[in-house]
DNA sequence: AATGAATGAGCCTTCATTCAT
DNA sequence: AATGAATGAAGGCTCATTCAT
């Protein structure tokens, strides 16, 4: 069948929406299933808890992001190319899921995301890490920790979500272009 | 006497800890007076409740922190000279309050922080956009969006403070001048 | 089905003896929930908090207090036929409801009570006020306050019921006409 | 020394008039402490706790009203002459005292009274009922249980003071011979 | 499979009581 | 003797989770 995906799906991104907007223990099951016009009870037919539906739902956008980072990804073309690819994946995913990079950057840290969850998450972090590892031996890229390049990439670029949602600025093609190259310059060797 | 003034500390300290590890919401009284050493009633002979305790905290930390930016702010400097104010302001406050600033950014947001507090954030936003402001009017500072800018900055600076905490890197000097460096450049026009 | 009318019902039932016996303060949640066997949070399912229900189970037994006394009430009969309805109302109402009358003499005073339950005791008062007034206008009933001779009426049924339910003395069909006599007496004119 | 003398009776007059407003759960002992200006553990230092200062306050009253009523008590009068008395007892004891006898009246049951307390109430309804059964012996007392009969006188009585108190009617010497005459119809033979 | 009523653990908060000053 | 800061037990209430329907 396929109303019981749909049901599944339903929950998992009012999760994604409430945990993203309240944070994960100012959310409650009602809320969820108040927005995903579901029965308290079925959220539990389809995760153990509420932990099991956090880490599942972090997990599974992880796992799509990291998906849409690979897809395409350049490995013969330039450092500069791999970058925009990076961005762009960034941009195409926010794209189709509203607010799955924000809940990504605000539930990283343990305490509530179990093993599997963290790990997957490191798997992420090492994907950009390698990146900025290798510009770093080309010189390419800033000496910088790679940690540090990151949070100033994905920090950026949420920020800059976050304004356009806010109605602050609008999304156009030049202003992402700028705010490519931005980034770029924020993290290339000089 | 010195006494009450400590205890009142205490209790700030130990929230400011919690709060910035585990966030407002999963961060309980009985914690909060655990970790200061204080019996959970106790707390409420110096705060209203959990909230105003939260909004107090806030408060005095962006109070503190605009005092420690405006303190020899160098208002005829360069545009490089006022960012090294800045950058370095961070660096002086964070080492003397470890984890205010994350505190800060973490918990910036409505929902618990009342209008005052809102108000007061708005300031420290003021003062930082002012400064990129009247950067992107004199040619010296990148067009973008000056929230997004702000972001870069303080995000990066942040996370590179976690690092150091986790012992991923060693703050030594020259981190913080290439990390400064690498800040300039991000929001720097090119 | 009539299995969730009980519920609530069992907690009002539970709630009017407990208040009755002892007090509004000196009733806790969980006192409540045991008597009703029932969850402490299962009360919150039925009444927004402890206000509300005691403002509810006050309502809802003056209300059926008022429709007792109106109902049959003989508009035309004598000032003495009609005194008599009233104390019957007591009586029968009293028979239904054990605690009731007695919940109601000790609770009818602000602080906890809401406008809407003030405004409906109002008209309880009413009722027996307008009998009173309309009594001493044509001479019948004693010139006094109107709210002295309802206190005598209702303080004095109170009392014997209380005795009653001691085992202080049996409640013989004779004991109530003496009584009804007594209070009649009390009131009416010489 | 006065003062300490003073102080015990400052407290014993907050009690009094917070218990006789709020009843006896509703009354915090800083709210004690603050209308007799006192600090909250001073009141330590004169009763035992909360319970026993409420015992100690509802013994002083009772006490203080026996008095009153065995002093110039007319053993030799006519019943209508000791029932003049005993009305006259609860005007005068008011005058003297504003909340006691309510106070008496609406704390007078056990779970917060300790066996002493209980056995002085006892001896204060023992006069009034010895009274009444003397009274019912001769033929000039109605035929009804005591209790019931110092209900109505008590529970009259306070009424209508509270009914001066709130400016409702106002208490001439009139009204309250009224009033005694009332009282007396109500438990007097027919 | 889906629901939502029911539950009770645990949170925030109050307040009787203690105790250092 | 007097104070009021400090405490922690206990109350009102929420919410993750279970379970009968």
């Amino acid at each position: 069948m396929e109303t019981a995906t749909n049901k599944r799906k339903d929950i998992l991104e009012a999760g994604l929406m409430l945990f993203a907007e309240r944070g994960y223990d100012a959310t409650t099951i009602p809320m969820i299933a108040s927005k995903a016009n579901v029965g308290a009870g079925t959220i539990y037919r389809y995760f153990v808890n509420k932990e099991t539906l956090m880490n599942q739902l972090f997990r599974e956008y992880v796992t799509l992001f990291l998906e849409t980072l690979r897809t395409g990804y350049p490995n013969e073309g330039t450092c500069r190319q791999q970058f925009s690819h990076i961005f762009n994946s960034m941009v195409r995913f926010t794209l189709d899921n509203e607010h799955a990079l924000y809940f990504i950057k605000t539930h990283n840290r343990p305490r509530v995301l179990d093993e599997e969850s963290v790990a997957l998450y490191q798997e992420l972090l090492d994907f950009t890490r390698d990146y900025f590892e290798a510009g770093k031996k080309t010189g390419e890229i800033r000496k910088m920790p790679a940690n540090a390049l990151i949070a100033i990439v994905f920090g950026a670029f949420i920020q800059l979500h976050q304004l356009v949602r806010e109605g602050a600025v609008d999304e156009t093609p030049q202003l992402l272009r700028d705010y490519e190259e931005s980034c770029w310059d924020a993290v290339r060797a000089h």
